[in-house]
DNA sequence: CGACTTTGACCAGCGC
DNA sequence: GCGCTGGTCAAAGTCG
């Protein structure tokens, strides 16, 4: 029963095998109307799946030099979000949003939060993100074989969800789509990358 | 016992 | 107005 949590716990290892991630040339039939954007990355590049908070760097050379990175990753500057694709926020973050503002099965605005959609070539559904994530809810949907999951990120004030459906033509691979910013840092991430980052802001001095 | 998944029910948006 | 569909809630069950 557990078995797709197992993968999605940041204190587990990624899986053996990191999801391959698609050539740009392939189209998402799954896109919400508001996707903002669809990143995908040449396989050379192996990334951790990037959350919208770190979408993938499209032109990591051109913009090393002058970026915090540590402030990136740990969220004070508002994240790769702000950073790539100006967010279509009504009220701030996208993180506190209409809480309590509805009731069992109403609707959360959907105009005003950042969707990125990822196609990744999985067995497993879930990727290691480094986040947190609550499923609660799963939905057959139409057109599709496989049913669409849901999810929440578990961090407290954070809001950020992402669905995860399987593509039918394809079964290997795995559509995420991203809604809202995170506003903390991935620990899991900031934990790797830290040290890392810090050197790098160091040896970009010289 | 807390954190999490499962799953049926509920409800709003949309097309007809 | 009605039915379909997608998104969410929340109770119940599971697991470590």
């Amino acid at each position: 029963m557990h078995s797709s949590m197992d993968s999605q716990e940041p204190s587990n290892p990624p899986p053996p095998s990191l999801p391959s991630l698609l050539p740009p040339s392939l189209p998402i039939s799954q896109n919400p109307p508001n996707c903002l954007f669809t990143p995908s990355l040449p396989s050379s590049s192996i990334h951790p799946p990037l959350p919208p908070h770190h979408p993938p760097p499209l032109d990591v050379p051109q913009i090393l030099h002058d970026i915090d990175w540590v402030g990136l990753l740990s969220g004070q500057l508002g994240g790769f979000g702000e950073l790539m694709n100006k967010p279509r926020m009504q009220n701030g973050e996208g993180d506190h949003e209409e809480k309590g503002g509805k009731r069992k099965g109403g609707r959360m605005s959907k105009t005003c939060r950042p969707r990125f959609a990822f196609q990744t070539r999985s067995v497993d559904d879930i990727l290691d993100d480094g986040y947190r994530w609550r499923k609660y809810g799963q939905k057959s949907v139409k057109n599709s074989l496989h049913p669409r999951s849901y999810y929440r990120c578990t961090h407290p004030t954070c809001n950020v969800k992402k669905q995860v459906q399987r593509l039918s033509k394809d079964t290997s691979i795995v559509v995420t789509t991203y809604e809202g910013i995170h506003n903390h840092p991935c620990e899991k991430l900031m934990e790797t990358l830290t040290p890392l980052l810090k050197q790098m802001q160091f040896l970009s001095r010289f």
